[in-house]
DNA sequence: GACGAATTAGACAAGAGTGTCTAAATTTGT
DNA sequence: ACAAATTTAGACACTCTTGTCTAATTCGTC
């Protein structure tokens, strides 16, 4: 049997599979122990390798834990950019669009594993290697704030928004969609979907109240608008 | 000399004073190694103390962490409180009035030393220790969130906002007027007075859009206000 | 100033964790 | 099938940290 396995084989077969399973398990055990309180012996455990190996693919530690946050940046930022692909630029329900979006956020890039690990690692050691971080802040905020901007700023060209600046817009959108799920985020938790979708909802709404100027907005904030031309 | 001298003095001198030294220097060492990384050497160095007087004030290190976790819990929650006691009930002008009370949540609260220690802790040993931040859950957000909400309840019946729910209401108030903060709070920065000042004017401007129903509010919500009624 | 309490400095034992090595076993690639 | 590469298991030396102890010193109270 010459056959590659996947990394659910446990333990892991194959060089790629194995270097695999450590990174996994080692970013499972940084996020829950800290740097500090990892150890290697555990990351070892649950990678299903030996210690041995966990150095002959990375050396020591602090290596480890550089490669476990590389992988999680690009992933993470991958993944951040292909859900603003599916920004609705052309809404057909503005209102329904933007919960979906909103939703799609939040299960892709910030409730899933790969962002809540890569959150808790950069909130726990960020200011211990602020170095290591300085990509993930250039690739990711760095370049998603402005590319979600313009995605508002999209909408309000098209009439569907009036917003003054599309960056303040940017942040208050994902202030208010991710309101209600705050101290679950701040104590590690994952929502579920019905609180993902309930916070998405509420938030939009109250963005649309604010912001809202074509269907699918309040018949009060629709009066405003034929008042106002 | 039988002056107890406060302890910005340092060495601290009296048995109090040293106890507070001890807390506070561990507060910061637990904040930014990690209760793993932080090592009892260290504390004692920064709370001008020996080692063995740190162990006879607190027997051992996670009973000093307790005892950090306990007086942080303690002054943020005073803090809170306190803070929502300025809350504007009757505003002279709405919106200078929650744009103030977002300024003092923010210093009062989120920014200050306390605020930060005790968010940080929460994100990086909440987990491990559940119990220990369990009565921070219940006497912190459990008490506050109704109590904004409560506040916010009485704006609305006073005819100052029109909200369905005070809950959310509370929750996207806050989510707004820190929504250009986040990257700097992930990061453990604290933003400046300006950039406080801009983000809760802003949010406070966002909630009054959505939300305003009064004096306050804009030209365009005065209109509707009058066409509505 | 006397006295008891608290603190300090230095030392110790024990355990935990890191990184390295050796030799045997297993896996991989041809 | 075989050789090379990788992995494994076990051991080791070293450093660091924790908690504890002793004796001297300092502090606080009367």
């Amino acid at each position: 049997m010459k056959l590659h396995v996947s990394p659910d084989t446990f333990p892991p077969r194959g060089h790629e599979a194995k270097r695999i399973s450590i990174v996994d398990a080692a970013a499972g055990v940084f996020c829950r122990e800290g740097y500090a309180g990892a150890n290697i012996d555990l990351i070892a455990a649950e990678a299903g390798v030996s210690r041995q190996t966990v150095y002959n693919h990375h050396g020591d530690k602090e290596k480890l834990f550089v490669a476990v946050v590389r992988d999680l940046t690009e992933r993470c930022n991958a993944g951040i950019f292909a859900t603003i692909a599916t920004f609705p630029d052309q809404p057909k329900d503005l209102e329904a669009d933007l919960i979906g979006f909103a939703v799609r956020l939040n299960q892709n890039c910030i409730c899933n594993r790969d962002g809540k690990f890569l959150r808790k690692l950069i909130q726990t050691e960020g200011e211990r290697y602020p170095e290591l971080f300085a990509e993930w802040l250039e690739q990711g905020p760095g370049r998603t704030w402005p590319a979600i901007a313009a995605r508002f700023a999209r909408l309000a060209y098209g009439g569907y928004l009036a917003i003054e600046d599309p960056d303040v817009a940017a942040r208050q959108f994902l202030g208010l969609v991710n309101a209600e799920l705050q101290t679950t985020f701040m104590l590690g938790g994952t929502p579920s979907e019905d609180e993902v979708l309930q916070s998405a909802t509420n938030g939009v709404r109250t963005f649309l109240r604010a912001f809202g100027k074509r269907r699918s907005v309040t018949s009060v904030e629709k009066q405003a608008a034929l008042a106002g031309t």
